[in-house]
DNA sequence: CGGATCTCAGCTCAACTGACATTT
DNA sequence: CAAATGTCAGTTGAGCTGAGATCC
């Protein structure tokens, strides 16, 4: 993050593609470097947000309702229990699982990370009022909604 | 592009930086195929583009102008040469320095590369009426500048 | 010498693919 | 047997870093 611009971008600065490609890359900028002020990564963020909401559940389970694949899941996991942010015991009522599980130090990251994505929110939208905030989000939604049924990613 | 969710994502669902990367990941996807069905990347239109606006200049002035890293500026000039779309012929007044031109397929090819992100801004779009569009654009715009002055990426 | 240009090798991060052993 | 689960190795693609050779 630095490139200085000769001049101007060019024609293409404008495009609605370019214009959602680079602010995206804005917003995960924001979010990843809060995120990794609590030294973690998105993935560990959605993995324990999905503990918390849906409680304890195999890998796959918490693949599919994460949107991780499950061989991302695995080093995932590992470094999460590696910090005893989350439990990982065999079910023994089914040998293949695992059964993944929230700490209360888990928890309390959780919140951390919560917060530093709330704050990373208000940055992204700075320069915008509630009104047009409120407007931004609803038409983003409206996209992301066609294109994830269209795509099968809902 | 298939990942199917037992439920629905998560309580991150309706985050601006989620809706932002997760259509920016559709419009990626959108330009890439239209891309793709012509043989190209994004580097090659841009630097096609820049081409076209600035006329003939170094690899350096390229991506200076493009926003392109020069050592991926090497590779992309490599592969548009070896499609004869760009011409690289080194500068007898500055030995350090190649000068990149287009030639007459490459403007072709920059005609074909427009055609095909015309309808991929079509196809992202498509949900939301004129009004919506410009409204959408106008907020990306906003937010983009804002991040790109405070990074100096602009 | 400092600074620019070009090239090459390699790295990051999120997302994905393929193969495999085990269990149901 | 087919299907699900967990693991590991490897790939992609855009962006970036670092080192070196050459030249101004």
């Amino acid at each position: 993050m630095e490139s200085p611009s000769e001049t101007t971008p060019a024609r293409w600065g404008s495009l609605p593609s370019w214009l959602l490609t680079q602010t995206a890359g804005h917003a995960h900028r924001l979010v990843a470097e809060g995120f990794s002020s609590a030294h973690a990564r998105g993935y560990h963020y959605r993995v324990l947000a999905t503990l918390e909401e849906y409680g304890p559940a195999s890998q796959a389970a918490l693949g599919r309702r994460s949107g991780i694949h499950l061989s991302d899941m695995v080093a995932t996991v590992n470094e999460l229990a590696d910090r005893e942010l989350v439990e990982r015991v065999p079910d023994l009522s089914d040998r293949r699982r695992n059964i993944i599980s929230l700490t209360a130090a888990g928890k309390r990251q959780l919140r951390r990370l919560e917060k530093r994505l709330a704050e990373a929110q208000d940055e992204l939208l700075a320069p915008l009022s509630p009104d047009e905030r409120q407007r931004l989000t609803g038409l983003l939604s409206r996209l992301l909604d066609h294109h994830d049924r269209r795509t099968g990613t809902g």
